[in-house]
DNA sequence: AGGTTTTTTGAACGATTATTCAATTATTTA
DNA sequence: TAAATAATTGAATAATCGTTCAAAAAACCT
């Protein structure tokens, strides 16, 4: 998942991939058929790990619009961590995004999922008064999820953590 | 230019190359050296030829404020386009980025390059009255700088143009 | 027009790509 | 323990990659 996510489909060769997961290409052509099979199980894996923990912050304890905010946050750790590797997700998107392809599919879908959950907390909070009534939730949320795309942009880019944190704070100033 | 900005560097085989430059590959090694070699002519073309528009609007006879305004729905126009293959500056980013290589430093020259207008013409909108006060011009500008690079993520996942004029006039909401 | 230089062609090249498979090793079953 | 099944190995495969170069065509110059 590693490799796929950093180098993405086309610059993953073969030989990394079986470098990385430290077995031969026999024993991968058995477990999972081809490369895209593998990039497409890697890329499930990916989302299989990482929506649930996405969906808790959001549904967390805290306020609605204090949970939106701890996950904008969470995408600057994310994006700022060592590897400059962006997100997965948006990786996929960008590389696949034009075809038809299963992938392509998963990635749409599990990003418009946070979205429209992004889009319940914001009406959440409204409800609660910590969100100005003149914001729309589905406008605030599909400006968010772009953010977090320009933000995978930065982080491939290597742009510097300052940098990154500073994108995230001035869209958290959008978020009263 | 379109090839590479359409498939990336990866992704476009040197056969692409060939067919839609209408050449054998002889002429193009005689004329360009390498296939690295042509990307960075392509990238240097698209700067070369997108830079000074851009420039041009920011400093149109609109005020400082209106130029700002125009430049981002400039992008929605060109990321909504009918070929969805965002904007060829990020794309470079995000396949060059974490490299040293020259088309990367090129690629954030040119952004910063915008994003140093932005942020004077931001100034400027200030000095007219036309900006609140409370907007930190630089971050504004860095903020401006990777909405258009979620566009580009955008453009490339293949959203739909409405999607695309939502975010534009939403980012547009806060210039004020 | 005739000779010289420049450009283009496209088959051929070695390197790398993803993929296969017979041989080998490990594991399970009886 | 011994036979049977499953998994792993790694050399070999065919296809594609970027690149080269001798031959052919075009352009240029007296």
């Amino acid at each position: 998942m590693g490799v796929f996510w950093q180098k993405g489909y086309e610059g993953a060769s073969c030989e990394d991939l079986l470098t990385a997961m430290g077995i031969n290409s026999g024993s991968m052509y058995a477990a999972f058929g081809d490369k895209q099979s593998l990039y497409d199980r890697a890329f499930e894996h990916f989302c299989d790990t990482t929506l649930g923990p996405v969906l808790d912050i959001l549904n967390g304890p805290g306020s609605p619009l204090e949970n939106v905010r701890s996950l904008v946050r969470m995408w600057a750790d994310f994006m700022a961590g060592p590897d400059r590797k962006g997100c997965f997700i948006d990786n996929t998107l960008i590389e696949f995004g034009g075809e038809k392809s299963g992938v392509a599919e998963m990635a749409r879908a599990v990003t418009s999922r946070v979205q429209r959950v992004l889009e319940q907390k914001l009406g959440d909070a409204q409800e609660t008064g910590e969100l100005s009534d003149a914001v729309k939730p589905a406008d605030m949320a599909a400006f968010l999820i772009n953010t977090k795309q320009g933000l995978s942009v930065m982080s491939r880019a290597g742009a510097e953590e300052a940098a990154i944190r500073g994108v995230v704070n001035t869209t958290l100033s959008f978020l009263r």
